[in-house]
DNA sequence: TCTGGGGTCCTAGGACCC
DNA sequence: TCTGGGGTCCTAGGACCC
């Protein structure tokens, strides 16, 4: 066997790119607390002498959260994923911008193009974020980190902060060391000191409901874990996450940096003004039920695939949530089909509660050329030869298509 | 004035098949 | 006449990520 040259993996950040990209869009709020998260009435107004009147947090009413905040912004508290409301209330000055993804979708491929120009090994992580295996090129690690970001820079006029590691672990824990605009490159020799002091929560993996159960166990540094036997973990944890926390604790992680993927499914989903009641407000989400659908099957038709399986997502006004699924036996991808389809998986949730969200979602992708394409009415042929549903599903989906 | 939207992956029980 | 085991599919829920 020959040995196998340490793997040199970066982690590349783009620095608050939703508000980023905004900002060089309207390059007078540099300097600013800005919060990106608005709805389009948010939307900058051209006043006469041709600047631009921007809305401010205050201005805001609705169910939304932050998706950025610019570094003036967290300076005042501000986060992504804060109810806006709640934002406001901190910073009522702060000015809101409306989402425009149509803009960083554009921006994301700039990004991602003076990436791959550098490095051609590249994994989509988000509109954002890439990993890139740089172990085939010359150079020392801080020079690519370099060359990356002033490629990002050429490409984009925006800032990101690079991480190169060992390993997608460590980069993607090292990336967000100097944010922004910075540079971090770390060793396996660095771990006990510059990994083990840091948050465990900050590993990829371990969210709010495992971190709080560490802190159960006194446990809340990464170094922390580490110190903690295999067998303990397992104990706490299960034998898989048990492990997987071990592994990653003493900075392991073979993943490779995957070049290409698959879509596993596309959804669609709506948070309502308001609560809606399944009986007084029928004609409305009958009217949202049928346009999720509309915009699923355009989604799965743009991007070339049929679906097997449906589901709908509904969120009632305790914020419990409820999903119902149903395989198909032909892949569908018109809006009709879908409507159908998610209408009968609505019929077995009760709806004894208002209704906060509604979702629609296809899975069990098939590209389009290699699906035999079906329609609502080849349904009924298709169910009556399908044995797997069994007699009782049989009849009361035929009854419903017959209806 | 609580809590978006678009995803992936995992678990677990039951059905069903060999 | 009381009791297999492995494998896959289906469904529901949940954790987690950007």
């Amino acid at each position: 066997m020959p040995v196998l040259k340490t793997r040199r993996i970066a982690h590349i950040d783009m620095d608050a790119f939703f508000a980023s990209c905004e900002l060089s869009r309207y390059p007078e709020l540099k300097g600013l607390p800005v919060v990106v998260g608005g709805r389009s009435s948010h939307a900058p107004r051209i006043r006469e002498d041709g600047t631009h009147a921007f809305s401010r947090l205050r201005d805001y009413a609705g169910r939304g959260v932050l998706t950025t905040a610019t570094y003036e912004a967290r300076a005042l508290g501000l986060h992504s994923a804060m109810p806006t409301m709640h934002a406001a209330k901190l910073a009522p000055d702060a000015i809101l911008l409306p989402v425009n993804f149509e803009l960083y979708r554009h921006y994301s491929r700039l990004f991602k193009e003076a990436i791959r120009s550098i490095s051609p090994l590249v994994e989509n992580i988000g509109i954002d974020e890439v990993y890139a295996d740089v172990s085939m090129l010359p150079g020392e690690a801080n020079e690519i980190a370099q060359q990356l970001k002033s490629a990002v820079f050429t490409a984009t006029g925006l800032t990101c902060s690079v991480g190169i590691a060992p390993n997608k672990l460590l980069a993607k824990l090292c990336s967000e060391m100097q944010k922004p605009d910075g540079i971090t490159v770390i060793t396996l020799s660095d771990i006990p000191f510059r990994i083990w002091p840091m948050p465990a929560k900050k590993i990829n993996g371990i969210g709010p409901k495992a971190s709080a159960k560490l802190e159960s166990l006194e446990i809340k540094t990464i170094g922390q874990i580490a110190a903690m036997s295999e067998a303990w973990l397992v104990q706490h944890f299960g034998n898989s996450y048990g492990r997987w926390l071990h592994r990653v604790s003493h900075g392991q992680d073979d993943r490779p940096v995957i070049t290409e993927s698959v879509p596993v499914s596309m959804s669609r989903e709506t948070t309502f003004e308001r609560n809606l009641h399944a009986v007084r407000d029928k004609p409305a989400l009958s009217q949202a039920f049928t346009q999720l659908c509309e915009r699923v099957a355009s989604d799965l038709q743009q991007k070339g695939y049929t679906c097997r399986k449906i589901g709908i997502k509904l969120r009632f006004d305790d914020f419990k949530t409820v999903t119902r699924d149903l395989t198909l036996p032909a892949p569908i991808s018109d809006a009709k089909s879908l409507r159908l389809f998610c209408g009968k998986c609505l019929k077995r949730i009760a709806l004894d509660k208002k209704i906060r969200l509604l979702g629609v979602k296809a899975s069990g992708l098939v590209p389009t050329d290699h699906s035999v394409h079906a329609d609502a009415a080849q349904f009924t042929l298709d169910f009556t030869v399908d044995e797997r549903g069994g007699p009782g599903k049989l009849d009361s989906v035929l009854s419903d298509i017959l209806a």
